[in-house]
DNA sequence: CATCAAAATTAACGCGCGTAAAATTTATGT
DNA sequence: ACATAAATTTTACGCGCGTTAATTTTGATG
């Protein structure tokens, strides 16, 4: 009893053609329930499995998908992943992660080797400002491509992500109603088209309330948010240019870094009577709630961003690739209320 | 001028021979130079790219490295991450990122996963405590393998990472030599091997000090290690346990959640009078400066590791997939001081 | 210009599997 | 038991490239 080299040897001990064994393996439930008994006991005594780059080079397409994020050493983006790849492997299909790393080039390289890889489809999530914009219209061209997370004009089948406004409508709402209103705090140079519709969303929320909207920049770059947000919160709080003692962060990691700044400046952060800053932020990200005080925000609804990213992605397999228009789908936010607002 | 379809189209537009052309691409300074000339212009001419499956379908020994994280929302993996797929690049190879969540049955799945893309080899940080110690050695013994972070005895060829020793009697020395001795704050069960060396050192430290020891072990499992020293540290903390008001913790993630304990409870962490608890902890996890107060910690040598496991597994793998002898290799600590103890 | 090793070409096979067409067997209903 | 549809088997080709062996070309050398 050697080991199985092929699909031929295996046929061969599980009594069945090579055809039919083909046929099973790319969908079980296509042979008779016989057949399938037959194969699946072959299975279990010699542990066989089709060599996928042959299966894979006759394929005209692959059940291979892509998964690509701006930054893996964001938890927000490692919480996503985790979620989309058992979707995908439940789907039968094999996922493949990739991490930009915060860098254009290497996002180019990655789209170049995910059309090496020939995948069914790719769900990506762009750098955003960073991005090769040319580099991912002539990709999603070729591969059946589903953006997440942050949107770029008219790229990809589809695009899935969160509601920016409602983030942020329901964070300026809770706090003009329980206290002064909000300073807006971010970085003068997104990587992310995010941060630019939720700056967006708080002037309009403070127009319809009625008050005076205060943006806040600070400089920085890259992905190193929490240090910009540190850097950027020492600079603000030492030249004492707060109006306000409400400050709303355009995301959670950029409050890291305030709240830490905050806190070296002695300040106390909180809604109760011996604090004078209220901060609050956006995106709940895995460790807001460890924040000292711990950190009031909208939640994003991770599981159902991932989920319908993956079956946008699915329906747009099956449909060959197209899909009749572009859509984009937005979820809504959460508001989680903790000790810092 | 159409899409080149197949190396045989490529090796007609650059005027050389396929078989030449096959060469090129396995080692490009294999050919003649004027041979490669014409194929790099041929190149930038069209766009073509070997396909991977019928390269690695012939080749024996392809030039994929699998790379294997227990937990890819632990900000400390992702950065190993980032080096390690970096240099893999660098040196021609193709890594394949996996992430095992924390999940035995997830290991295992892409145990199998990677014996079927054949890997020229494979960087892996276990679970641990939670491996299918059975499964990995069956797949050490198919796939040339380097473990990294939690060593498991005897498998893989090579084991890379950081010297709990070290980590620990920097933090314990430190401690003793500026305040009281310290507590140590740990799981009851932790997930990974590394928490175990920890604890000994702990002991051995405090004995070779003359101090008496005092090891306080939390409740709760799997990889929320914040929440486990968040929940663990109020209520040590609410039962008055402590004997001392100086506490390392095994790991910066269960740090952080005392830390967010501590502030919780409104007691000032730190080294200055005002001060009632000191904490420390190891692995400078990237936001263990971000916490409050910002942690003192024993830090990785990121890079040292990151490098030196992709250095063995290329010797590995030039070796042909054995080493002569099992080698371990451990990298010391740095001190990070900063302001929680 | 002749020499000769190095490099390239030609021709051909094989890798493991998808897939198609035709022939055959099996299951289902009457 | 018979007709019919469905599933399986047989046979054969092709995918794109690695690789080998025999042959031819190239280019540096004396």
């Amino acid at each position: 009893m050697h080991k199985i080299r092929n699909m031929e040897e295996f046929a061969a001990v599980s009594g069945i053609s090579r055809p039919t064994v083909s046929k099973y393996f790319n969908d079980p439930s296509s042979v008779r329930a016989s057949t399938r008994r037959k194969i699946e006991d072959a299975l279990e005594r010699f542990d066989y499995r089709p060599n996928i780059y042959a299966v894979n080079q006759n394929r005209r397409l692959t059940k291979n998908v892509g998964i690509v994020v701006p930054y893996l050493a964001d938890p927000f983006f490692a919480e996503i992943v985790r979620v989309i790849e058992r979707r995908c492997i439940d789907a039968g299909f094999t996922p493949s992660l990739f991490s930009s790393h915060g860098q254009q080039s290497l996002e180019n390289d990655i789209l170049d080797t995910l059309r090496s890889l020939k995948p069914a489809g790719v769900l990506m999530a762009p750098l955003g400002r960073g991005s090769d914009k040319l580099a991912i219209e002539a990709f999603c061209r070729n591969v059946p491509t589903v953006l997440f997370d942050s949107n770029i004009d008219g790229m990809g089948e589809a695009f899935v992500g969160s509601d920016n406004f409602s983030f942020v409508s329901q964070t300026v709402e809770y706090l003009d109603r329980t206290g002064p209103p909000p300073a807006f705090f971010e970085m003068r140079h997104p990587a992310n088209p995010n941060a630019n519709k939720r700056r967006a969303a708080y002037l309009k929320m403070m127009e319809r309330l009625g008050r005076t909207p205060e943006v806040i920049k600070i400089e920085g770059t890259g992905w190193g948010f929490e240090e910009i947000g540190h850097q950027g919160g020492l600079k603000v709080l030492e030249e004492d240019k707060l109006t306000t003692n409400t400050v709303l962060c355009s995301n959670d990691r950029l409050a890291i870094g305030f709240l830490a700044a905050c806190y070296e400046k002695g300040l106390n952060v909180g809604r109760t009577d011996d604090c004078v800053l209220r901060v609050a932020s956006h995106d709940d990200h895995p460790f807001s709630r460890f924040t000292c005080p711990s950190l009031t925000t909208a939640a994003h609804d991770y599981t159902a961003v991932s989920e319908h990213a993956v079956e946008t992605l699915f329906r747009l397999i099956e449909s060959g690739g197209r899909l009749e228009h572009r859509s984009e789908q937005l979820f809504a936010a959460r508001l989680i209320m903790r000790e810092s607002a």
